[in-house]
DNA sequence: AAAAAACCCTTGAAATTGCAACGTTTCCAT
DNA sequence: ATGGAAACGTTGCAATTTCAAGGGTTTTTT
């Protein structure tokens, strides 16, 4: 018997085609407001916990610190957030937002909002939690389990 | 009252993430056979469906036309697939698996079916069905709902 | 039948991202 | 106390991916 493998049935895919696609889409959104992707992650992130280090900020977003450092050179050049050295360990720096980057984020909120709810349409709020419990389950089954 | 926004509740981002991650530890398990995901994408589509130009693979697998264009040259320099010009329409080729190409895609179905497991580990056949039903739902409402 | 438009794929250049190495600082075991 | 290991963030380099433009072919329009 022809061993078979369906890609539109595989979890992977399907999960990296939704993401995409929605991480794609997104982007021309905030297209205006002159920000990326992954600006918009960091700006909300620090929008709901302060102080983070650059560090913490990787843990959360799932971005590479590399990645996340040139990032936040940008966003500290264009004034949204700033770097403040800490007192504790000198060898890192909390992250704020300014004045300006909390008013540009809390803007961007709604959109946001809107634009998710436009990706789970025709979803009953019981089945989006499912869905977001889900994708969180995924991912630790990714970062626990030993794969072989 | 303050706007509230939680990231690690935000779909796109959980989608984002799970996918990601998923990804990056596939491409791993990939390594020991010299392919890369996108590769291997590639290989298990035409696994499926021989003969497919590159355009109808690129809607299948989201990927760019010019990013599978390069894709394809590596494949073709392995001798894993191969271009057959059309008779019908002389812009475009057929893409079709070599039989050693069909030989190694075949050996490493397993292993993807063994890793899709492992993500999806504690999922219930239902609940796994429901998930890429989700996935699926999601993705096309972003290609077909305007967004505000 | 000719011109215009649409289509298929490739290519060049730029942007994004990840990996690895580094300098500095802190922690820990001896 | 001190030397080694680990942690924090930055930087250089390479690989990946995209965007825009182009060459050649087919289809549509006039």
């Amino acid at each position: 018997m022809r061993i078979s493998y369906s890609l539109e049935k595989a979890v992977p895919f399907l999960l990296a085609r939704a993401g995409i696609s929605m991480g794609k889409r997104f982007a021309t959104q905030l297209l205006p407001f002159n920000m990326s992707l992954i600006e918009w992650r960091v700006c909300v992130s620090l929008y709901e916990l302060q102080n983070s280090t650059l560090g913490e900020l990787a843990e959360k977003t799932s971005y590479e610190t590399s990645t996340l450092s040139r990032t936040i050179n940008g966003l500290t050049k264009k004034k949204l957030i700033a770097r403040v050295q800490s007192k504790f360990d000198r060898r890192s720096f909390a992250l704020k937002l300014t004045p300006k980057g909390r008013v540009l984020t809390a803007k961007i909120i709604p959109l946001a909002k809107e634009y998710e709810n436009s990706a789970i349409a025709n979803f009953s709020a019981k089945e989006a939690d499912q869905l977001r419990a889900m994708l969180s389950k995924v991912y630790e089954n990714m970062n626990s389990h030993s794969i072989g």
